[in-house]
RNA sequence: GAGACAGUAGCUCAGCUGGUUAGAGCAGUAAUCUUUUAAGUUACGGGUCGUCGGUUCGAAUCCGACCUGUCUCACCA
């Protein structure tokens, strides 16, 4: 134990020496929380109040002349009669006051002895984050308070008072308290809670890193090894905001696409991560073992033909947030368990899930940011103008200059070279494309864009494309130069679909081990029927990642997978 | 899986052409102060320099292995 963690554990001791639980079990009813009247919002209605009474237009020069005088708005209501303006009530939690009354009595310092009836009583919780002097900060979940502690003592009695200043000195930052007190604003303005009643919540036994910020905004010590705040993401979350406000902000984001989907009339449903047989796309599983059933089973890579299953079950549309699990590299895009979010709808093609899912991001990115256009990194991706359709063939045109639609194998190969585009002998007609297209095209799209019809041989799910030889019904929507989903037309021929399983189990036979696996009661459920059906999946992770402006997956992961300790 | 870089106090970092007893700021402790808009004043404490081994009279510093992470690349969403 470090020096100061005994000091902390010796705290503890005199703590309870005190007759004090410094983990006392019974709730503590909050009912005002940090940002619920701030400090901008103090001055908006200072500004006004200086305004209604000296006639003031100049709101700013005034609020420099309040913070210069110290300004004392009861004083200046003696003289003045009291303007109509500020016969509106305001509520703190229980006590209903007229705002003029409030603004006399947050601005009597906290320390006169004014009707204790009309100070705002406020009660709230968080932890102690330091102190100078008298004040004290206290951090809650949304934000930080100012607290007025008198350290000559707090409580009825002379006891309570001498109980209260020991109590004080063994309070460390990151100490749970809760306390009562009224509001009011200090010589400054800032909004602070003038304690009345103290209260030990929870003792913490580790100090805490210390970010200092100043008035610009400036961050100094910042808590910000990867490796510690990924570990300790507790830690983080306490001392970094902005890594609180990104998990809101994704929690938005999901909240909002479920919200859509709900509105269309679809139906959120679970399925299975314990599979027998993995399917749904093309990756290496995590394989485990069921005791009792003595059987294999491989953690889910992909839930689509799960949910493929409930369309021929009959449901119109049907959803699932799902983890998935892929036993592959990791890096700031890839972590081994990941969410997707699929979709079926049962009668529809891609061409419809192409407007279906443009509409929904812009619901998105604006229930999240509360704009279509947000920055991420040094762009700003735009959502809420249509977003531009290539085929594969016009987009590779349009960055290379040349059209690749009609040419063959050995064509496509030596335009490859040509191109400078790594590729090697085993690559077929499909994967020779999509090389091409991945070296020269994908790493320019910035803004959101479709890419569609894909060759058929890098498509097994999909349905062949009703007018173009060779190419399936799918499109992907490239954003930041990364893939934000891929949907098709689902391939709902059971004949057809047997054939393409079969031939991935020939590359599998090659030695392929991202090859798919055949899944005879899926095409047992296909034989029975399914409508004509349109699927996506839209990485979630990937997602967040845009719309909180993050550089790594790691950030939008509470707990990222890390190498055991 | 490959390469580059990094690991020193609770946190952020100096020190690293080997050379007294390893430093700073914040945090902490004790006094003092009873205040403020980044940290009042004074004093004090705090370290197995990632781990193990080697070279050397002497290693935080040089060498090797290992552990952990970061970045880039490969696979992939």
């Amino acid at each position: 134990m470090s020096e100061q963690e005994i000091i902390r554990r010796k705290a503890l001791e005199q703590i309870q020496e005190l007759g004090i639980d410094p983990y006392p079990a019974a709730e503590f009813k909050v009912d005002f929380r940090s940002t619920d009247f701030t400090t901008v919002e103090f001055h908006e209605n200072l500004k006004q109040l200086l305004s209604a009474i000296n006639g003031i237009d100049d709101v700013d020069a005034a609020k420099a002349s309040v913070l210069k005088n110290r300004f004392n708005a009861k004083k200046v209501l003696a003289d003045e009669e009291k303007p109509e303006a500020f016969t509106e009530t305001i509520t703190v939690n229980d006590a209903t006051t007229t705002l003029e009354d409030f603004l006399v009595n947050i601005k009597e310092e906290g320390l006169g002895d004014f009707q204790k009836s009309k100070r705002a009583k406020v009660k709230i919780a968080g932890r102690f984050m330091g102190q100078r002097g008298p004040f004290a900060k206290l951090q809650d979940a949304h934000g930080q308070i100012q607290l007025y502690i008198d350290k000559k003592g707090i409580g009825a009695s002379d006891e309570e008072k001498e109980t209260f200043k020991k109590l004080i000195k063994l309070i460390d930052i990151g100490d749970y308290i809760g306390v009562s007190g009224f509001l009011f604003s200090t010589g400054t303005g800032e909004v602070s809670i003038h304690v009345e009643a103290f209260q030990l919540l929870s003792k913490s036994l580790r100090p805490l890193p210390i970010v200092k910020r100043d008035k610009d905004g400036n961050v100094y010590d910042a808590f910000t090894d990867p490796n510690q705040r990924y570990r300790m993401r507790y830690v983080d979350l306490t001392v970094n905001p902005e890594v609180r406000e990104t998990f809101v902000k994704r929690s938005k984001m999901v909240q909002a696409m479920r919200e859509f989907m709900n509105d269309a009339g679809y139906l959120e449903v679970e399925t299975p991560i314990l599979q027998p047989i993995y399917g749904g796309a093309s990756a290496r599983p995590f394989k485990t073992h069921h005791n009792t059933l003595d059987q294999a089973f491989y953690m889910r890579i992909a839930n689509e033909l799960y949910l493929k299953r409930l369309i021929v079950g009959g449901y119109e549309g049907v959803f699932e947030f799902a983890k998935d699990f892929r036993n592959e590299g990791m890096s700031r895009f890839h972590n081994p368990e990941f969410t997707m979010m699929e979709l079926y709808v049962a009668y529809k093609d891609y061409y419809w899930m192409m407007d279906f899912v443009e509409a929904m991001i812009r619901h998105v990115a604006i229930a999240v940011n509360g704009t279509g256009i947000i920055p991420v990194g040094e762009n700003m991706i735009d959502f809420v103008q249509p977003w531009k359709r290539y085929t594969m063939f016009e987009a590779i045109e349009e960055y290379t200059g040349i059209d690749i639609s009609n040419m063959d194998e050995a064509a496509l190969r030596k335009t490859a070279k040509e191109l400078h585009v790594p590729i090697d002998e085993t690559m077929g007609k499909g994967k020779l494309i999509d090389e091409i297209f991945g070296e020269k095209v994908e790493h320019l799209l910035i803004q959101p864009t479709f890419i569609t019809d894909y060759p058929v041989e890098m498509s097994p799910l999909a349905k062949k494309h009703r007018s173009k030889p060779g190419l399936v019904e799918r499109f992907e929507a490239i954003c930041n130069a990364k893939e934000l989903c891929n949907a098709f037309s689902e391939l709902n021929d059971p004949i057809d679909q047997r054939q393409r399983f079969e031939s991935q189990l020939e590359l599998g036979k090659r030695g392929d081990e991202e090859a798919m696996q055949l899944d005879e009661d899926f095409l047992r459920a296909l034989e029975y029927g399914m409508p004509p059906t349109c699927g996506i999946g839209i990485g979630i992770d990937r997602l967040a990642m845009i719309m909180t402006n993050s550089n790594s997956i790691q950030d939008v992961l509470f707990f990222p997978q890390m190498r055991n300790e």
